[in-house]
RNA sequence: GGCCCGUUCGUCUAUCGGUUAGGACGUCAGGUUUUCAACCUGAAAAGAGGGGUUCGACUCCCCUACGGGCUGCCA
């Protein structure tokens, strides 16, 4: 049975980054008929808020990504100090007393010796007299994991085979000295318990990984099979960090993204599969498959949204489109046929409000200075709305009898006059919609 | 500084030593169309640099450059 789970920490809502790792865990769950679980990793109680765990909440459900189970870790402090005191009886945890400002400095002092920043375990030489002077002192100890100093290796679903020197990695620390569980230990904890079998996440965490794997077979556990999907980079290849306020979910949705556009994109991105517009989440877990993907650092352009976004717009049957019709005025009885007109010169479904503005109210002619007489001429063989199917043939022939223009210098300064813009739905089909003319004569 | 990963058309990528280096998206041109879109046909477009190994290297090895990540009592 195949488990999968989605961790966000609920400090700030799901971007373009975030929304890569749940979509893939969705699809390995879905696609195997496992369990995928939503894991809220709220241990940083300053940071973690209530709003943003209900933002994170919505945005799945908006994307189509249902969970099966949800977890919140802080829920389940006690089983972490039960496994903390596991490991303490183990010899895997060693308490020490050295405050951020002396790690820093001790840091700082190696890096100008040229030599790695790795914690030099100085707190494991302390005995029990040396541990009371400290704490007789105000100092309050926190907690590391001592790593076994081998190389750490495992077969990685995307990167392939990874090896890491545990020597080259501090002792991580996994509490805090106010008692704070840290999400390399919480994690840990949560992934051996919940049975998780796959875990995919950004690349960022492929140091991580190889600490976790020493933590989960100190606990007794056996690691998961591990992924690491590449970051996405902005379109010049910057890091997207920076930008990702512009990139949350909510946004592009509010810029009038589709969310299959989204979905669509994000599965294929980065893989050697062609990026195609598909029409729901079972389609696109068919045809996932991560060993297509690969390691390098994935550009990814916002822009590429649109042309998908259109797409999946203009195939939409009017009955999808009632609710933003009906926002913008167009009257239940003409949706269809005003859709019909419409779809093919739409990207995003608010783009409708200009069409109908045109057909309620009329546009402001546009004329070149050299069409003005040949307009003027034109518009006296224009009967007023409203219009039929035929309007606009009988109009166009009877300006070109009178006016003896044919072709392109016929139809392009019509189209101009009547709509104010060159481009546009089939004028034949536009015009029985057409309300207003006001240019007309 | 150390560690990990990476570098093929504009973009995402294929090629498990021998290919006219393939595909998709985008771009451009032609066709169709009153226009736009759509559709059809076609075109341009790539192996970071330097050393090896080999009959032969995009492919294997080394170095350099460049990009990304990690190097937190964040996640």
């Amino acid at each position: 049975m195949t488990v999968t789970r989605f961790a966000p920490s609920p400090t700030g809502y799901i971007h373009i980054g975030n929304l890569r790792t749940a979509l893939f865990n969705y699809l390995i769950a879905r696609k195997t008929g496992g369990t995928f679980i939503l894991r809220l990793d709220d241990t940083d109680r300053e940071r973690s808020k209530e709003e943003y765990a209900d933002g994170i909440k919505r945005d799945l459900e908006w994307l189509g990504l249902h969970w099966d189970r949800v977890e919140r870790q802080s829920d389940r402090l006690d089983r972490y100090a039960e496994m903390a005191q596991f490991l303490r009886g183990a010899g895997r945890f060693y308490e020490c007393f050295e405050t951020p400002t002396e790690l820093d400095l001790k840091r700082k002092k190696q890096l100008n010796m040229g030599k790695p920043p790795v914690y030099d375990r100085a707190a494991l030489a302390l005995d029990d007299d040396a541990r009371a002077k400290m704490r007789a002192e105000g100092r309050e100890g926190y907690w590391r994991f001592l790593l076994d100093q081998q190389r750490i290796e495992w077969t990685d679903g995307i990167l392939g085979p990874i090896s890491i020197d545990a020597a080259s990695v501090s002792d991580p620390v996994l509490i805090r000295a106010d008692g704070q569980v840290l999400y390399t230990f919480a994690s840990s904890v949560d992934d051996m318990d919940m049975g998780v079998t796959h875990i995919v996440r950004g690349a960022d965490h492929v140091t991580n990984t190889a600490t976790q794997i020493q933590i989960i077979e100190a606990m007794g556990g056996t690691a998961p099979s591990f992924a690491h999907h590449s970051l996405l980079t902005g379109a010049q290849g910057e890091a997207l960090s920076k930008r990702l306020g512009t990139l949350s979910l909510r946004d592009l949705r509010a810029q009038g993204v589709e969310r299959m556009a989204l979905l669509s994109l994000m599965a294929r991105l980065g893989s050697s599969q062609p990026v195609e517009l598909r029409a729901d989440l079972d389609e696109i877990a068919e045809g996932f498959d991560l060993s297509q993907f690969g390691a390098a650092p994935t550009k990814f352009d916002a822009e590429d949204l649109w042309p998908l976004t259109r797409a999946h717009v203009q195939a939409l049957p009017v009955e999808a489109m009632a609710d933003e019709l009906a926002a913008v005025g167009v009257p239940a009885d003409l949706a269809p046929a005003f859709w019909d007109v419409a779809r093919a010169n739409v990207t995003r479904r608010g783009d409708v409000a200009q069409w109908w503005a045109l057909c309620r109210d009329g546009a402001e002619p546009l004329v070149d200075s050299e069409d003005a007489g040949f307009i003027a001429e034109a518009f006296k063989l224009l009967p007023p709305p409203p219009y039929g199917p035929t309007s606009w043939s009988e109009w166009t022939n009877a300006v070109k009898a009178a006016t003896g223009r044919k072709g392109k210098t016929l139809f392009m300064p019509l189209r101009k006059a009547v709509t104010g813009m060159d481009h546009g739905p089939d004028m034949a089909a536009l015009m029985p919609l057409l309300q207003k003319v006001p240019g007309r004569g």
